[in-house]
DNA sequence: ATAATAAGTTACCGAACGGTATCATCAAGG
DNA sequence: CCTTGATGATACCGTTCGGTAACTTATTAT
């Protein structure tokens, strides 16, 4: 059974690693489902056996990309000792990843920016992530002290998106800098100074 | 020649203002050149007159976009008497777009991100567009008498990219408010008291 | 009045789209 | 061995895509 397992998710693995790939760095609907299970190096068969359209393997892929996202959290605030120490390592982490110049913007953020209509999943998906990223920062900020730390959550998320927004025009390197400066003002202004 | 130039203009001005609105709720990608004619009450051929590609047509409707910032930006500053009014002022405007319930985020930030590839023209357009507003934002905060003002106008510019970015998650009204207390927060500590 | 120009009409092009059907292949488990 | 399940291969479906050709109808400036 193992073997057989293997075998399936190998290719449903290939295939949502490459639709991964490419819808972001070339737009989803930019990337026809055909292109995707060229690079796969899969058939389109495989592709509608394991997702019933494109639109599931959109949503598995974004799915994903929320539990990524999760772990990296809970990684980065990991190590900091306190709640401010944990708000201060998450700027630094997505600093970091700004500087990387294989990303050019939130994956999600672009997703949602395809599908602008409300009504729409994948629009809405995104949105409930974002709200999600927001309520973990303003819980942190919380903890932290903050007088109101739903507003320092919100302005933190509403920050982060902005950079990944300004990447390219600001470059990686800027946009980094920014955030840095940016968030520590915030912290500043927001957070008790013995926290 | 004025008639026949009003008769010239009136189609290429249907075709144009109907793909700015359907782009714009629906994405360019997701909206085909047939249905914008249809909307327009215009044939496919009146399009390709004026507009030889449908990526002309975007451009177009790009740079009149960037126009309308401009007479937009100029009008919102005009009354304030100083500079740090000014930017008082452009956030405020900023707030009163958000809480708006007919936007839906920035319509460039939105075609940026339908055009990934930073090699695109469209992607590209809209990064010189967004340096721009950065280096309004700079020379207001240089006037206004900041230390850092390229800095200010990033964090600024990052700020309200973001704004745009977070209006599915926050709403309106949440949005609005987070970017006028961030925005506060910013001036509070890059501006001079008595500016 | 007439020549010129803009717009509409209709039909069409090749290509790509998302998605499906059929059948062959191939590896592992009983 | 031989069945079973996953995968590959290939051809196909109807639709829509962006874009063009040929021709007719209005408007309008001289």
């Amino acid at each position: 059974m193992s073997g057989a397992t293997v075998g399936k998710l190998k290719a449903a693995q290939r295939i949502q690693s490459a639709a991964k790939d490419l819808f972001y760095r070339q737009g989803i609907r930019a990337t026809g489902v055909e292109e995707v299970c060229r690079v796969a190096e899969a058939t389109k068969m495989s592709l509608y056996r394991t997702y019933p359209s494109k639109d599931a393997l959109i949503a598995a892929i974004l799915s994903e990309d929320a539990c990524e996202w999760d772990s990296w959290f809970a990684e980065v605030t990991a190590a900091a000792p306190s709640a401010r120490g944990k708000l201060e390592a998450v700027v630094m982490a997505m600093a970091a990843k700004l500087a990387d110049p294989e990303y050019r913007g939130c994956p999600m953020l672009l997703a949602q920016a395809e599908f602008p209509d409300p009504e729409h999943p994948t629009h809405q998906l995104v949105a409930r992530f974002k709200a999600r990223v927001c309520d973990c920062l303003s819980d942190l900020a919380r903890e932290a002290g903050a007088a109101e730390p739903e507003m320092l959550g919100d302005m933190l998320g509403m920050m982060v998106d902005g950079a990944w927004a300004s990447l390219p025009h600001l470059g990686g390197a800027r946009a980094a800098e920014t955030l840095r400066k940016g968030a520590e003002t915030l912290f500043r202004s927001a957070l008790p100074d013995d926290s």
